[in-house]
DNA sequence: CACGTCACCTGCGTGC
DNA sequence: TGCACGCAGGTGACGT
């Protein structure tokens, strides 16, 4: 489900409050952690898990590409809600909340010692956990943030160049620039009138720095209408009224009017103008 | 190193 | 109505 600017916008509403929640996960002591399925926690043993988070207060909610990161009194704990991952933050007062009941497809929750609760919900079981006092064994592999200010056109030309690799999948590879997922490359490719097919290797330095222009204003974008909400998992966002290309085959490009074609790329659906976006 | 394929999962929309 | 099929915001393990 969640590309950078989903997982900002869970980021931002856990730390910050929500409509008629107006708290913070920040400060919150852990009093139990619950696995419900397995498999979610991808590191350490369930039991160590329990043990270990115990007693630790969250004292940072950070996100590193589309990872999750809490900082706790000891360790890390972080999150990647893959395809259908949600997080809700449930009060203690709250009135349907107080028999304790779990929803179906509720995978992992940290019961905080005030009485909320956070509950990770996960339809395909994609999402994983890890409890680690080292994040880097994590996301350390991963690219650079898209937004950091070092990251300029200079630079990424280098990084483009040096590989010779079809630009789509290379966006999407999350050690090369973290946080681009299959809905925001297409925007971006299409703002910066790139086909996904095109050779990173064959882009000029002037197509370099518009494609990182592209890949910041289409996430600034998505930050600035709380993400994308499709189908059922995640609700609160409106960019997805917005979307220049992606799942709007058939319908007219905004630019030039010529239908945006669907192909396939790295076995993900692409959306392109055909008209905007030539391959060479 | 680049790229294709499959696996991991559940649910929804479509067409027969 | 039932049912097969294709599709979905992601990633990792393979094989070529």
């Amino acid at each position: 489900m969640p590309e950078l600017p989903e997982v900002e916008t869970y980021v931002r509403t856990l730390r910050d409050g929500c409509g008629d929640y107006q708290t913070s996960v920040v400060g919150q002591e852990v009093h139990e952690g619950v696995v419900l399925w397995p498999r979610t926690l991808a590191a350490p043993s369930e039991s160590e898990f329990r043990q270990r988070i115990k007693g630790q207060v969250i004292t940072v909610l950070g996100r590193r590409g589309k990872f999750l990161d809490f900082s706790l009194s000891q360790d890390h704990l972080l999150i990647h809600l893959r395809m259908s991952g949600d997080l809700r933050l449930e009060s203690a007062v709250d009135e349907k909340h107080q028999s304790r009941e779990y929803k179906s497809h509720d995978r992992l929750v940290l019961n905080f010692a005030e009485g909320s609760r956070l509950v990770f919900n996960d339809t395909r079981k994609f999402g994983r956990v890890w409890l680690t006092a080292d994040p880097d064994e994590v996301t350390g592999v991963l690219g650079p943030e898209p937004l950091d200010e070092s990251l300029n056109g200079e630079v990424f030309f280098r990084m483009l160049t040096a590989r010779g690799r079809q630009l789509k999948p290379l966006l999407m590879d999350q050690s090369f620039i973290a946080g681009l997922g299959n809905i925001y490359t297409d925007e971006a490719l299409h703002t910066a009138k790139l086909h996904p097919l095109t050779n990173s290797r064959d882009i000029t330095k002037i197509q370099a720095a518009a494609l990182l222009k592209a890949i910041r204003a289409v996430l600034n974008e998505g930050i600035r209408r709380n993400g994308a909400s499709i189908d059922w998992v995640y609700r609160g966002g409106e960019f997805q009224n917005h979307f220049r290309v992606y799942g709007r085959t058939a319908e007219a490009c905004p630019e030039c009017g010529t239908p945006i074609e669907r192909l396939v790329v790295g076995q993900r659906g692409t959306h392109i103008c055909p008209g905007c976006q030539r391959l060479k």
